[in-house]
DNA sequence: GGCGTAATCTAGACGCCGTCAAGATAGTTT
DNA sequence: AAACTATCTTGACGGCGTCTAGATTACGCC
C-alpha cells in the first residue's frame, strides 16, 4: 500500500508486498503543514501541527454535519493524516470534544463580555447583557452549544473545567452585583444565582431543542434580543422601571 | 448456523451447511413470549410482543448504561430476537428512541399531575407545584429525561410530538391561570410562559448535566424542593407572600 | 377447511466507527 | 553520531446501524 510522499520516497516502501494500485488512488495527504514558519509547504512525515489542525476539522464537521458527523476519523481525513494519529494527541474522541468545547466555553465566555461592553455600567443592565450574551451564542453556534453539555461525550479534563467556571463567573457576579445594587440581604442569593443559570440556560435550551418552544418565541434576531430582555427582566423584581435597555 | 427452537425444528436446518459448532453457543432466544395470552411459553418464531419487549429493553439498558448504552443490536438480543428484527416495528433506531421518549414525556405529563394533585387549588401553588413534578421526573429518570431533548437521535413522530405538547400544555394552563388571579394584562403572558418552561427545564438540566450547577444546589430532596420552591417563587412578582407552601 | 398474501423474523453482508498494538519516521538530546 | 522520544502509519478487532434475500408464521378470504 503506502505511497509515501513525494518528497523522501526512496527507501520507504522496500518491504512493502505491492503498489500495484494507481498511485494516486488514496486522499492526498498533508495540505499545508507548518503554515506559519518559513518553509511552507514540503509535506512531511510529521504534520506540524496536527492538533490544531484536528481542532479545526471537528470545527468544520460539526457546522456541517452536526454533532453525529464529528468522529475521529472524519477529522484524521479532513487533517490529512491516518486514522490512528489523533489518538496521540487526544487520547480518545472524548479528549478532542473536551478540548474543542473548552474553546467554545471560551467563546461563550468572551460572547457574554462583548455584549457586557455595549451595556450601560447599571448592574441590572450588566445582568440583562449577560444572558443576552449566554442566548445569542447559544443561537449562533447552536451544534456548538449541544455539545457542551453532551456530557456523555466529553472527557472532563482541566482545561474544560476551568473554562466552564470562568464563564459561569460571569453570570454569578452580575446576579450578586445586581443583587447588593436591589438592597437584597444576600438570604437567597444562592437561589438567585442558580436562577439566572437557569433561566439563560433553559432559553436557550428549549430554543435549541424544542420545537414547541422555538414556535412560541421570536425568530428575527431584534425581537428576539427584546423578549429575551423581557423574560429576564420578569426575574428580576423591583428593576422593571430603572432598566435603560 | 441456525439451531432452531425445541419446537418446529424438522426441516429448518436443510440447506445449512453446518451445524458443526455447539448447538448451544448462541444465546437462548425467546424467554417469554405472548406472556398474557393462555399458551404460557411456546417459544413460537414469531416474538408475539417484540415491539414491547424491545422497549422494555431499551428502558433497561439506559437505567443500566445511559444513554451510550442504548443500541438496536442490544435491545434486540436482550429481547430474545436476531438484530434484524426491530427494524419492522420501529424503522430505525431513531424510531424506536422516539416511541420510548413519548412514554417518557407521558410519564413526565403524570409527574406534574401528581404534584398538582398533592397542592392546594390556588393558582401559584398549582404552578409551583408544576415545576417541582417537572424537576423531580427528571431527578428520578436522568437518563430518560436527557433522551426526551437529544433531538438528533430521535425521529420526529406524531406520538412523540402531541406527548410532549401534552405535558407543556400543563404549564401554559397553569402560568395562564396564575397570571390572570395575579391581576395580569397578558400583556406579557408568551413571555411569563416562556420562563416558566425556561425555569424548570434549564433548572432540571443543569442539575444533571453541570457539575458546578450541581455542587451549588441543595442534593436531600426536601431541601431540593424547598430550593426550586423559591426559586420559581422569585419568578413570579407578587405571589411571594401568599403562596402556602 | 384450505390457501394466498402480508407480516414478522433470521442470517449475512456492507461500511462506518473507536480503539489497540506494532512498526516506521523524524525531531531532539546527549 | 547515537540514543531517545514524539509523532504518524498500518492493520486488526469488535460493535454499530442498515440493507437485502429468504424463511416462517399469522390472517383474511374463498
Amino acid at each position: 500500500m503506502a505511497t509515501r510522499r513525494k518528497i523522501a520516497v526512496a527507501k520507504a516502501n522496500a518491504g512493502s508486498p505491492s503498489a500495484s494500485t494507481t498511485p494516486s488512488s488514496r486522499p492526498k495527504l498533508r495540505r499545508a503543514a507548518r503554515a506559519s514558519t518559513k518553509v511552507v509547504s514540503q509535506r512531511t512525515y510529521h504534520h506540524g501541527d496536527l492538533r490544531q489542525a484536528l481542532l479545526a476539522a471537528a470545527e468544520a464537521l460539526l457546522a456541517e454535519k452536526g454533532l453525529e458527523g464529528v468522529t475521529l476519523r472524519e477529522c484524521a481525513r479532513r487533517a490529512g493524516v491516518s486514522h490512528g494519529a489523533p489518538a496521540h494527541h487526544f487520547g480518545d474522541v472524548g479528549g478532542l470534544l473536551a478540548e474543542f468545547t473548552a474553546i467554545s466555553f471560551a467563546q461563550l465566555d468572551e460572547s457574554m463580555r462583548a455584549a457586557r461592553r455595549l451595556a450601560s455600567a447599571q448592574p441590572i443592565d450588566q445582568l440583562i447583557a449577560c444572558g443576552v450574551g449566554y442566548v445569542d451564542y447559544g443561537i449562533r453556534h447552536p451544534a456548538r452549544f449541544r455539545l457542551m453539555f453532551r456530557a456523555e461525550k466529553l472527557r472532563i479534563i482541566p482545561s474544560l473545567v476551568t473554562a466552564s467556571d470562568h464563564a459561569y463567573g460571569q453570570l454569578q457576579e452580575c446576579m450578586n452585583v445586581t443583587d447588593r445594587a436591589a438592597g437584597g440581604d444576600g438570604s437567597l442569593l444562592a437561589e438567585k444565582i442558580a436562577l439566572a443559570w437557569t433561566i439563560v440556560h433553559g432559553f436557550t435550551m428549549l430554543l435549541l431543542d424544542n420545537d414547541g418552544f422555538a414556535r412560541q418565541v421570536p425568530v428575527k434576531p431584534v425581537a428576539l434580543r427584546a423578549f429575551v430582555t423581557r423574560v429576564l427582566m420578569l426575574a428580576v423584581p423591583g428593576f422593571e422601571r430603572r432598566a435603560s435597555i
